[in-house]
RNA sequence: GCGCCGGUAGCUCAAUUGGAUAGAGCAUCGGACUACGGAUCCGAAGGUUACGGGUUCGAAUCCUGUCCGGCGCGCCA
């Protein structure tokens, strides 16, 4: 297909438009005047479009007598079979057949690039996710950030951006020397020399402290015993956030997610980085001194109160981290910045918003998604969980328990900025309620028609040029090719919107409507001819779902 | 106290960003092909979109007030 049929209704309708603006001395913008939709209802046709409703006031004409005007001078298209006015001038056009078989040969030969689409527009795009503090392992929650940022790079691929990945290691701080004195006093426990260090009063509980002073016996035995611990420190902390940052690295992996840039909060301090951001911020004014301390004037951009960026002790603090580094990012030429965050973190949007207009970018440059808690069902009830005492299930445990596919579907099944409820029973069960294997079962079913087609010596690949698909005319055929046909517009959406839960979704009712399709008819034994357009029909269900798992990171199995 | 997010069927959630008769799944009830995989399908029932007022051709969606829930308001990270 040259064109898709949306952009030539739309180029219709905008055409008929301003024709009669013309008419009546009127000026519209052209960018803006068509929204062309897929309407919910099917008796409403194809696509439909509701121009009328939006101008009529402008044009000084009543809605269904505009739409009605509107529909007159439309031009023939050999796409369009019927249009009419409807509701309170909704204009609704009904696609001619010519339409289903321009789809599915172009899907078949797309194959995999069907849905693409151009919002991205070869910009740059930088999502940063997980991020989580090298100071534990990986836990659900880190885990839904992962699956979202991952997943949203995805169709943000998908979509035309050239997207990186990264993750913000917080190398830098108070919380790394803290992790240090705990797994140093956990090693002088193992020892039995605890009297020699303290555990400190708000240390990491967690039972992995003691794994890795463990380690760090059995490597080192008993040497630090005879060292200053003020000096011996620097070593458990080193180790200890490489290590945790071994296994946060090897969860990731194991996960699907790839990173291809990991940031080093602390390398943000080895240059001058931090002082000529200071120094850019106060020539502009937007810094200034004040009780001893370095602030930033961030409700010039409409935040509450101006925040501090340099403490009166001399030390920064995190948001001066936060300040340079996405200077940083916006220095390596990224057009949009993307920041996943938990959703605790919320009121910081705006003081990071005004940083970024503060260093001359466009509030909309910075994107933040904000990911909701997660809550972890077993047997119906909540499994409780808490950071502080060093409780908290694992996303190693959850991926071990329920599968790495389950686990992302399940991630992604809602919108982001909305509680999770992850029901452990039901992601691994393989009964009927489970969605993870509702979509899955539906591509293994089509294989085993492929596989069982091919046994029979039925024309696999037949051109879909050559084949009568205008005899794919039963309602679920109809609302199949319907749903294939949506594909790239849900890409765009979701891509426009960040939010990967509109794949699930996708994938979701692509599955539902193959597998209505798959209980109604039969595919193979019918004649030849119907056959053929509907082995074209299922192989193009194959393509697409496939596409669909794969954005989110799920296997597409050939049979279960 | 101020701010942000939410409140949609018994439960878990959607809703093309202001569109047409608010949709799915689970649970409940009733059904389906001796044939391509029953991990499937079809149907029924289920709603004053928390509540009141406003904006307009049209509101779950926007503005406003009230109620309920979550979170945030450090020279913490």
């Amino acid at each position: 297909m040259k064109k898709d049929v949306s952009e030539i209704l739309r180029d219709l309708l905008t055409e008929a438009l301003l024709e009669i603006a013309g008419e009546r001395g009127k000026t519209l913008d052209e960018e803006l005047i068509v929204e062309i939709e897929r309407p919910r209802r099917e008796d409403h046709g194809d696509w439909a479009t509701n121009v009328a409703l939006q101008w009529a006031k402008f044009l000084g004409e009543k809605p269904r007598i505009l739409a009605e005007d509107i529909v007159r001078r439309l031009e023939h298209s050999e796409y369009l079979k019927e249009v009419k006015v409807a509701g309170p001038g909704f204009i609704n056009f009904v696609l001619s057949d010519k339409w289903i078989s321009d789809l599915l040969s172009n899907v078949i030969e797309k194959q995999e690039d069907f849905g693409r689409v151009d919002v991205g527009k070869g910009r740059k795009v930088q999502v940063e996710f997980v991020s989580a503090n090298p100071t534990g392992p990986l836990h659900v929650g880190h885990g839904r950030g992962a699956a979202v940022g991952d997943i949203c790079a995805n169709i943000l691929s998908y979509a035309g951006w050239e997207v990186e990945r990264e993750y913000y290691i917080n190398d830098a701080g108070l919380q790394m020397e803290l992790l240090g004195k705990s797994v140093q006093a956990r090693y002088f426990e193992i020892c039995r020399k605890p009297e020699l260090v303290t555990f400190p009063e708000d240390g990491y509980k967690g039972a992995y402290i003691y794994e890795i002073a463990d380690k760090i016996r059995e490597a080192e035995g008993e040497r630090f015993l005879d060292a200053d611990p003020e000096k011996s420190l620097v070593f458990f902390k080193d180790y200890a956030i490489s290590d945790i940052l071994k296994g946060i690295k090897e969860d990731l992996s194991r996960f699907g997610v790839v990173f291809d840039v990991w940031f080093s909060e602390k390398s943000l301090y080895e240059g001058d980085a931090v002082e000529r951001t200071i120094a850019t911020l106060k020539e502009n004014g937007y810094a200034y001194d004040a009780d001893g301390a370095i602030w930033f004037r961030s409700t010039a951009f409409s935040d509450d109160k101006d925040r501090v960026l340099v403490r009166s002790n001399g030390v920064p603090t995190y948001f001066m981290s936060d300040v340079v580094y996405h200077k940083n990012k916006y220095d390596r030429g990224f057009d949009l910045v993307i920041d996943v965050w938990g959703a605790d973190h919320h009121g910081y949007i705006p003081r990071m918003k005004a940083a970024v207009q503060a260093l001359g970018r466009k509030p909309e440059d910075l994107e933040v998604l904000l990911i909701q808690f997660v809550n972890l069902l077993r047997g119906g009830e909540q499994v409780a969980m808490s950071t502080r005492s060093g409780e908290f299930v694992t996303l190693r445990e959850v991926i071990e328990e329920v599968g790495i596919d389950a686990t992302r579907y399940f991630f992604a099944m809602r919108r982001s900025d909305s509680h999770l409820d992850f029901d452990l029973d039901l992601a691994k069960s393989t009964s009927t309620e489970n969605p993870v294997y509702y979509v899955q079962y539906a591509h293994a079913r089509i294989n085993s028609i492929f596989r069982e087609a091919e046994s029979r010596g039925a024309p696999l690949s037949r051109d879909p040029s050559e084949v009568d698909v205008m005899l794919l005319k039963e309602p679920e055929e109809t609302a199949l090719i319907r749903q294939i046909a949506s594909f790239p517009d849900e890409i765009k959406k979701a891509a426009e919107e960040f939010a990967p839960h509109r794949i699930t979704f996708f994938a979701y009712e692509l599955a539902g409507a193959f597998h209505s399709f798959y209980n109604a008819h039969r595919v193979l034994g019918v004649n030849e001819d119907l056959e053929a357009a509907r082995l074209c029909l299922t192989k193009a269900t194959k393509v697409v779902l496939a596409k669909a798992l794969d954005l989110l990171g799920i296997t597409a199995p050939e049979r279960m």
